[in-house]
DNA sequence: TGTTGCGATTGACCAGCGTCAATTCATTTA
DNA sequence: TAAATGAATTGACGCTGGTCAATCGCAACA
C-alpha cells in the first residue's frame, strides 16, 4: 500500500464502471460502452475511513476521484494553519478534477468525513478521454464553470454578509442537500457536520459558530440538539440571508 | 444600436480574426484556418468608454467576448447594493465564458474601466466550435480551472487574512500584471485602480483602504501619489501577506 | 473666479467577531 | 468507576474594520 499512504484498496473485485450505481448522474454518462470499458481499466477502488486524507494540498495529481458512498470535505489551509472547508463531496460527484484539468498540483486537501468507497481512475485515462469525446468535456466544462460561480458567489457573500447571515445560508444549502425539504412547515434534519466544520465552512471560528447558534435559538429561528437541527418556520430562515425577498 | 443598450460597433473593417494582434494568446491558437473563419464569421467588434457596461449580472449570455485592447472589471453585486471587484480583464484575456459555459445567465456585470475594444462571438458559433474541437475544450477547461482555483484562494485569504495583507498581496498581484517589475531593488508602478475599486478587490470600505494606505506610508512599505506607487523594498511588502516565507 | 461635483481623506464611534482561557459535556479507556 | 481525551460551550477582553458625517482636493465648467 504505497501510493497516498492511506486508504485501502478495495478487496471486492465484482466492483466496476458498468454496474456502478451512480455512473448516470456522473459526468461519465456520455461516454459510450467502449469508453466505459477504458475508464473500467484505469480505475481503482478504494476505502476511507473518518478523518483519512484522500489527498494533500502540494500533491501531484494522479487523477480523479469518482464518489460511491460516503462523503469528502475539501480543505485549504494557509502557512499559519487558518483553514477554511471549500466543499463537501458526495455520491456521484467527481472530486480532484480542477487540479486535473488546470494542469497542477493540488491546492487543497481532500478528507474522507465518513466512511467513504471511492474509484480512482489515473490521469492519462482521463487525459485520453477528453482528447477524444468533446461531450465529456462539455459536461466537464459545465462542472468546473458552475463551481466557479458558486465560488465567487461564495467570496461576496463572506465580504458582505456577517457570520450569522453566511451560518443562515449554510443551513439553507445543507437542508437542500441532505435534508427532505417538504415543501413548507416545520422542518428537521441532521448536520452532516461537526460545530468545527461548520465555522470553517463560513470562515469562522468555533467559538462564533457557538454563540451564533445560540442567538439564533433565543430568537426563535432555530433549535439545535446536538446535529439535530429544527425549523419552525422556513421563511424566517430565509429572511436571515435574503431579506430584501421578503419587502 | 439595440443589443446591450451601450457598446458602439466598430466602424473599422479592417480587423478580423486573421489580423488579430492578440490571437496566439487567446484559447483561439490552437483552431485551425478553417475553423478561424467560422470564428471571424461569428464575430462582431465592439467599443467601450470608460464606466460603459458590457453585461449585466442576470443577462442571458449571448456569447464570449475577446479582449483586444483596453481593461474590463467584473463585479458583482447583492441586493444591499454592496459589490465586489471580481478580476481585471485585459487584451489576450476572453471575458463572459463562465456563463456560457455554465450554460447560465451571468452571474457578474462587466464594466469598461478604460476606453476598451472588444470581440463578442456569438453562442452558436463558440458551442459549435466546442463541440467539434477537443483541444478547444481543453483549453477552456485549463482557464476555467485555475479561475477556480484562484477563486478558492481568494475564499481562503478573505476568510484569514487582514485587510492590509490582503491589500499587500493585491498589489503584488498589480504589480505583477501591470508593472515591470525588475526582480529587485525599489519598484515603481501605477495602479489600475480608483481607491474605491482597490477597496472593492479586496473586499472593504473606501475608508479602510484610505487607512490602511496611510498606516503602510508610515510603516515605510510604500509611497502613494495619487495612482503612483513606490515600493522600496519588495521583501517588506511580501512580508505583509506571506511573514512565514522570510523565517 | 466662483461653483458644482466627485473622489479621497479624516475623525468619531462602536459592534462584530477573533483570541485566550476556563469550564462543561460526551465518549472512550484503563 | 475513575480517569482521560477531545469537542463544545461560555466568559472576558480588545482590536479590526464598518458606518456615518464632515472636510478637503481637484477638475470641469459656467
Amino acid at each position: 500500500m504505497a501510493d497516498t499512504g492511506s486508504g485501502s484498496q478495495s478487496g471486492s473485485g465484482s466492483i466496476n464502471c458498468f454496474t456502478c450505481q451512480v455512473r448516470d448522474r456522473t459526468e461519465w454518462c456520455v461516454l459510450s460502452d467502449a469508453e466505459i470499458e477504458l475508464l473500467n481499466k484505469g480505475r481503482i477502488t478504494k476505502e476511507y475511513l473518518p478523518g483519512e486524507v484522500i489527498f494533500h494540498e502540494g500533491d501531484p495529481c494522479r487523477g480523479v476521484f469518482c464518489m460511491e458512498t460516503g462523503m469528502v470535505g475539501v480543505r485549504k489551509t494557509d502557512a499559519d494553519g487558518n483553514s477554511v472547508l471549500l466543499y463537501l463531496v458526495t455520491p456521484g460527484d467527481t472530486l480532484g478534477y480542477r487540479a486535473l484539468l488546470a494542469g497542477e498540483d493540488y491546492q487543497a486537501s481532500a478528507e474522507a468525513l465518513e466512511p467513504t468507497r471511492i474509484c480512482v481512475i489515473d490521469s492519462p485515462t482521463v487525459r485520453s478521454l477528453l482528447e477524444h469525446n468533446p461531450a465529456l468535456g462539455l459536461r466537464y466544462l459545465k462542472r468546473v464553470s458552475r463551481s466557479l460561480g458558486s465560488a465567487e458567489e461564495k467570496i461576496l457573500h463572506n465580504a458582505t454578509l456577517s457570520v450569522r447571515a453566511r451560518f443562515a445560508h449554510l443551513l439553507m444549502v445543507l437542508l437542500d442537500k441532505y435534508g427532505h425539504k417538504n415543501s413548507e412547515g416545520p422542518t428537521e434534519f441532521e448536520l452532516p457536520l461537526s460545530r468545527h466544520d461548520l465555522a470553517a465552512m463560513i470562515g469562522t471560528t468555533p467559538e462564533s459558530m457557538s454563540r451564533t447558534i445560540k442567538k439564533m435559538e433565543s430568537d426563535g429561528v432555530a433549535k439545535f440538539a446536538g446535529r439535530t437541527v429544527h425549523i419552525p418556520v422556513l421563511e424566517s430562515l430565509i429572511m436571515e440571508f435574503e431579506p430584501e425577498t421578503f419587502l
